[in-house]
DNA sequence: CTGTTAGCGCTTTCAT
DNA sequence: ATGAAAGCGCTAACAG
């Protein structure tokens, strides 16, 4: 491998001088830049990335926590954040926790302080708060993006939030305006997981609307296809005079979709369904799912940003940072409900 | 920021030994070396990995180039091989080139040499071959992964391949099974690109069957949903009486289960449609997509372990790795043609 | 505008 | 079993 120092020797002048060209820093004469250039190109010199890092006390990466890459939602949210990273100059560290908090653990002592100078943590409602605050009093800054609850930001961390709870209402808001009434909800995590907003803000709109619902028209579950696909089943199942559902994720809400044909509901007619994200599956679907969009292109990208001010500026005091309002996507998983009490249930 | 120095002088030893004590290399007292862990933990030290990696001349990272994370195919691919890097103690760098040669060109250039100690290129059909031997020249080992064509590897690069041309057959013959004979396909790349040893795999079936195919059955396009879509559209609005689809991949088989619906035919009905891959979501497709899975876990653990015993041994000869045969993934997507010779086409 | 000196944090090599 | 010296490839700081 070629060093500075080799490309200094060929060129006659000193690694500082390559140093300085490579990086248009410091003052260097016209023919001098272009000697070194012709040499550097001449031998396809490439500067050590990590023996820079070392001296200049930064590391070119970002590291990317996440629970799994397969999820859908993650691919998206990567996407813009490289893109992001790349603008100032970094790559990204995909770091796939697999939604275990110890491997996340594992993953950013080995990482933080010297391979990636900071860290963006995807919440995935497994947030160890106290950790992360260790690994930014050492020093590596960190963020938490996706944040759901903007009332309660994790204490002490730097986060990018969006308005869950405003998405809840927005997705239940249309379905009463379509005319629903027997909405039920179906979400995939705990009553106070991590889709505790979006469950709030259906709540909210119900009762704004003095709508009546029970507990029993909402179910908490799993947060994936199948579990959307299982939760579908079992709601509408107990409850089969529910005429419209929320399910507080796309991805589950795919699998209420498929349910709701098993069960031979046809959507939308026998059957509205809305969910909130608006991942790009949710267009591809058929019927085509109605959803809330989340700014998952913005929060990468303030996300992204923050961190890097963080990096420049250790111990910054940043307030949280919210982003924009949630948008109603609409598309054909729902409509006004039908003259017809009860929906069919041909089969 | 700790250094091994400041952990030295806290447990009253020199660097080495706590430089020991962290590896496992060479002897240490066992007296010493529990002294010395104290520390260490008490004051949560981690050694600097760059430096290390500086001083090694290894880096931890190992780079994966990939046309676009947001196609479903990658975050599977990405997946295992981020497992099989972490099970060697690397990290997976994840290069997202947009699907452009020169993004890749600038990734690696940046990459190579420094922050990472191998390359690995998930084929996209862009492969620039000429660029990827320079960079193996300069030192840095490549391997390429999910490579079509076992009977012409890239000439000089190690690469693992799959049978993609007997993925095809395996797909084709399973419609000429079930008695289909006016079979379409639906290419999602040209002619001769990286899906023509796909088709190719058609061909034969078709030839070997004795079932007369031209090449207005066929449609060259698009490697995405929306292109199967517009395929799908255009080949049947052509060909009215072709009864099952052969799809080069699974990501535009979906697109042309949903063209299918918007021209009213019913899937396997109407038509039986068959892909090739496996993704994760022709099982979550209405109908689930009838495909011919290919060893995707198997090659991301393969080349990431090449890529390794390459580093070890720069300028091994390396064979061609050969993976485990696509197997036929009989889903919904598929029946015995009907008895009505023509498709119904109820709307 | 260009060169010199020192050192980033760690490990290799050799000495004790 | 432990220590001392040297240096990985680069750049910050300062001289000239």
């Amino acid at each position: 491998m070629m060093t500075i120092k080799d490309i200094a020797g060929l060129a006659g002048v000193t690694p500082m001088t390559v140093s300085n060209v490579l990086r248009n820093r410091g003052r260097v004469g016209e023919l001098t830049r272009q000697r070194v250039m012709e040499v550097v190109e001449a031998h396809g010199y490439r500067p050590n990335l990590t023996a820079r890092a070392l001296v200049e006390r930064r590391a070119p990466t970002l590291a990317l926590m996440l629970g799994c890459i397969t999820n859908p939602f993650y691919p998206e949210f990567t996407l813009q954040a490289n893109n992001a990273a790349r603008r100032h100059g970094r790559f990204l560290l995909v770091c796939n926790t697999d939604y275990e908090p110890d491997s996340g653990t594992r993953f950013m002592a080995d990482v933080a302080g010297s391979l990636s100078d900071g860290i963006l943590v995807a919440n995935t409602g497994e947030l160890r708060v106290e950790e992360l605050k260790a690994i930014q009093a050492s020093g590596t800054p960190v963020v938490v993006s996706v944040w759901e609850f903007p009332d309660e930001p994790p204490e002490g961390i730097p986060c990018v939030a969006f308005d869950s709870r405003k998405a809840g209402r927005i997705a239940t808001e249309h379905l009463l305006e379509l005319g629903h009434t027997r909405i039920g909800a179906l979400v995939a995590s705990a009553k106070k997981g991590i889709h505790g907003g979006r469950y709030q803000g259906y709540c909210d709109a119900m009762r704004a609307a003095k709508v009546k619902h029970v507990l029993a028209d909402a179910h908490f579950g799993e947060d994936s296809y199948q579990g959307g696909y299982d939760a579908a089943i079992a709601l509408l199942t107990t409850r089969p005079d529910l005429t419209a559902l929320f399910v507080s994720n796309d991805l589950p809400a795919l699998g209420v979709l498929n349910a709701a044909a098993s069960l031979g509901r046809s959507v939308p007619g026998d059957l509205s369904v809305v969910s909130i994200t608006n991942i790009e599956l949710t267009g591809q679907s058929r019927p085509a799912l109605t959803t809330v969009s989340i700014p998952t292109a913005e929060m990468a990208e303030a996300s992204v940003d923050l961190l890097i001010r963080l990096i420049g500026q250790p111990g910054a005091h940043v307030p949280m940072v919210m982003t924009s309002d949630p948008v109603l996507i609409r598309r054909a998983s729902t409509a006004p409900l039908q003259a017809s009490p009860a929906p069919s249930r041909s089969r």
